[in-house]
DNA sequence: TTAATGATGGGCT
DNA sequence: GCCCATCATTAAA
């Protein structure tokens, strides 16, 4: 199975895309945990909507640096969202990724998730940040070296749908179909 | 079945 | 002090 690199080449919104069918890996202290990606949503640099959108901070320094890095941020005081960069220095992009379809270390994530059942493990940012045991630790590791990574196992998706972001509500942004799902 | 609400804390004006 | 790229639980219908 092949490491999946970014390529800072692609615009964002095809890497989201693009994204669709890979398989999210990482190593946590629990054990190996993976899962295909379901669902994601690209944010831009000229996209209110996006955290880059108001400069650099310290929370969002990793979507500045480079294409392939990890960002996580807490969100509504109890929850994760995991995302990659996509772009180079200075650019402030990523890709949120909100959906995952378990594959290995199942019993990891019953363990972090224990009244969840299959279907709806990871099925939401904060619910797959959970299952996984993924923490804001570890942003701005990267996904070739770090212990979250991408693979391509050379699925390929039959179907993208686009839609509107989910909890999007600045009018100027609300309206971009900057989410894709596959099922 | 869908709709409303509370949890809980960092970040920014 | 208000907002937030969420989710589980409760209430209503």
């Amino acid at each position: 199975m092949d490491l999946y690199r970014i390529n800072s080449q692609t615009p964002t919104l095809g890497v989201a895309k693009d994204l669709l069918g890979k398989i999210l890996w990482f190593d946590s202290p629990d054990g190996i945990v993976s899962g295909r990606i379901t669902e994601t949503e690209g944010y831009l640099s000229d996209d209110p909507a996006a955290h880059s959108y108001r400069g650099e901070t310290k929370r969002t320094a990793p979507m500045f640096r480079s294409a392939g890095l990890v960002y996580v941020y807490l969100i509504y005081g109890m929850y994760y969202c995991l995302n990659i960069t996509t772009r180079p220095e200075g650019e402030g992009e990523a890709v949120l990724i909100r959906s995952i379809e378990p594959l290995e270390g199942v019993e990891i994530m019953l363990k972090n998730r224990p009244k969840a059942d299959i279907s709806s493990l990871c099925n939401g940012p904060g619910k797959l940040c959970r299952a996984f045991g993924i923490t804001v630790e570890l942003s701005g590791l990267n996904i070739i070296n770090g212990a979250i990574r991408i693979y391509d196992d050379g699925y390929k998706p039959a179907t993208i749908t686009s839609s509107k972001r989910i909890g999007i509500t600045q009018d100027s942004a609300k309206d971009h179909l900057y989410r894709f799902t596959i099922d």
